[in-house]
RNA sequence: GGCCCUAUCGUCUAGUGGUUAGGACACCAGGUUUUCAACCUGACGACCGGGGUUCGACUCCCCGUAGGGCCGCCA
């Protein structure tokens, strides 16, 4: 019979990334996690930066952390002032561990005094030699407790001397079980751990030590982090134990799996989340995604908006096992969100991609901002580099409309729109042939368009009225109605290009001028 | 090597003893298109193996097997 499931309410969680690395993929489903798991709840998500490892944490990597996460709008409720860094919001901090270090010296301290922690001596060489020997043998590797019985005086006598030493946890040795909100009872033999190190010294606090102290600090009740942390469940319980601190719950996520279902790492293609926010991801469409990787809601929708994320969220519905990280999916549910956005507001998030590949360029009139990939300030008005036009933004809407429903993620527009910012469209005669035409076949072809186009009025210049006259002509002149043998050159002529949006709409946006241009220098290639 | 976790279509998953094993992505075919995309229709495609328990196992138990994670003076 399972135990009563235990109402949850106010549940207290954390994120607590280091910043060694830019903000990873999996960091940010953990985070997703656990603020869906808060927010669901009515409770508090909390950002702790654990920057212990002073050698490999940067200052850089946590602005990355939370600009990717104020990006996604995983925002938490205590931590770093999401605004302003150098300051905190909540009653718990501070919130660096870097900051925190007076108090676990205070904890240190205690444990020393009591008894339950002691200095260790021994050489990083003599036990890297022990471990590999005991591995070896077939045995746990576990340190041998070598120290755990130095008289105090020699102790003292050594520290004094500043030989160099570590603090160890006086391990008990018990079964340690416990129930995972998502894996179940768990259960490990702790007299297979050894005296595990707890500090380099009072002043320098190891991960597992100060996760201890912290998570009871700020009074987290659930714990919910990747299974990768399983094993260092027992080593923090009891810690918890020894220190006399309670028990929160935990639940532990499967791994986000590379294509070879190892742990998705670097090697495995883009891990941090500037890679898919520069190519051009929507954030609402990372976290549909992302949400589905190890979870999924009751019914077999699959579209989800955060606050629906959150009205369905549950830890029972968590998976165990593992999810590889499907970058067709993500494709797929980018594509939609794309297409389901205002034109508008695709156009403001598509516009820096148009710069960076310098088809456009803002003109800086009255103080616009460029704000770069994934920005959203725009500037007003902007030129076309090739020839000198200018273009507002209501021209680049035009072409983004086109292209709404064709695209899986941003970055790919520039190439698929870029002859609209070109004065010569870089492609060869062949690209005209529609099936079995000659070069005469495609000369007759375009100079029909054109005598067809110079007759249209201004006023007539619009992709319905082009359609009609052009549907009709080349549905006389194709072969049992084949079209392609008038608007396959059409295309290209204005295009260059084998796939694009329907040439009227092209013509269209492009002007009669230029689109007469364009069939022009398609017969000079011929 | 030790400990722990996991196991349904290629992928993400539904399924909690009796189902034609359902959905989504991808793939394939057809429709619509001058093309591509989008959209519609359809097809293909899975319970790791062996023992139990049971009238009956994808579902429960055990043993294998496979995959993964962790075994730091990193987090």
């Amino acid at each position: 019979m399972e135990a009563i499931a235990k109402k949850i309410e106010n549940p207290r969680v954390r994120i607590a990334p280091s910043p060694t690395g830019f903000l990873h993929i999996g960091t940010v489903r953990t985070a997703l996690f656990n603020y869906l798991f808060a927010k669901k709840y009515n409770g508090s998500f909390i950002l702790r930066i654990e920057d212990t490892d002073l050698e490999r944490s940067k200052k850089e990597y946590e602005t990355d952390i939370i600009e990717g996460l104020k990006w996604l709008k995983v925002i938490w409720d205590e931590g770093i002032n999401p605004e302003k860094n150098d300051e905190y919001i909540g009653e718990y901090g501070p919130y660096r561990q870097s900051e925190r270090i007076g108090i676990y010296e205070s904890y240190i301290n205690k444990m020393l005094e009591q008894g339950t922690a002691y200095y260790c001596f021994c050489s990083k060489e003599d036990l890297e030699a022990q471990r590999q020997y005991q591995m070896s043998m077939g045995q746990a590797p576990k340190y041998s407790g070598k120290c755990s019985t130095l008289p105090k005086e020699t102790v003292e006598e050594y520290l004094k001397a500043g030989k160099p030493a570590v603090i160890r946890f006086r391990t008990p040795e018990k079964i340690v079980s416990f129930n995972d909100l998502i894996k179940g009872k768990v259960e490990f033999n702790t007299a297979l751990l050894g005296d595990m190190t707890i500090a380099k010294d009072t002043k320098t606090p190891l991960y597992n030590f100060a996760v201890v102290i912290d998570d009871f600090e700020m009074t987290i009740s659930h714990v919910i982090r990747g299974e990768d942390d399983l094993s260092n469940t027992p080593k923090q319980i009891l810690l918890q134990e020894a220190l006399g601190f309670p028990q929160p719950d935990y639940a532990h996520l499967s791994l986000l799996l590379g294509t070879d279902r190892s742990k998705l790492s670097k090697r495995h293609g883009a891990t941090s989340v500037n890679e898919y926010k520069e190519k051009g991801y929507l954030p609402e469409a990372m976290i549909n995604f992302m949400a589905f990787l190890g979870w999924n809601p009751d019914n077999e929708r699959e579209i989800y908006a955060i606050n629906h994320l959150i009205d369905e969220f549950s830890l029972e519905h968590c998976q165990k096992s593992g999810a590889i990280f499907n970058v067709q999916k993500l494709d797929w549910i980018n594509g939609f969100y794309i297409r389901n956005k205002s034109t508008k507001k695709l156009t403001e998030l598509c516009i820096p991609y148009l710069i960076e590949a310098n088809l456009i360029q803002p003109i800086f009139e009255t103080g616009g901002r460029l704000a770069g990939i994934g920005g959203m300030e725009i500037s007003e008005s902007y030129f076309i580099p090739e020839t000198k036009e200018k273009i507002d933004s209501i021209a680049i809407e035009n072409v983004i409309a086109l292209y709404q429903e064709r695209l899986k993620y941003l970055s790919e527009l520039p190439e698929l729109v870029d002859f609209f910012f070109k004065k010569d469209l870089d492609y060869t005669k062949d690209l005209l042939i529609w099936k079995t035409l000659t070069d005469n076949d495609i000369k007759t072809a375009l100079e029909a368009l054109e005598g067809l186009l110079e007759a249209v009025k201004p006023n007539d210049w619009s992709r319905t009225h082009l359609e009609e006259i052009l549907v009709a002509k080349a549905s006389e002149i194709g072969p049992e109605g084949d079209k392609g043998y008038l608007l396959w050159p059409l295309r290209v002529a204005l295009s260059g290009k084998k796939s694009s949006a329907p040439p009227f709409a092209i013509a269209e946006i492009l002007g009669k001028e230029k689109t007469l241009l364009r069939l022009k220098q398609a017969k000079e290639k011929l």
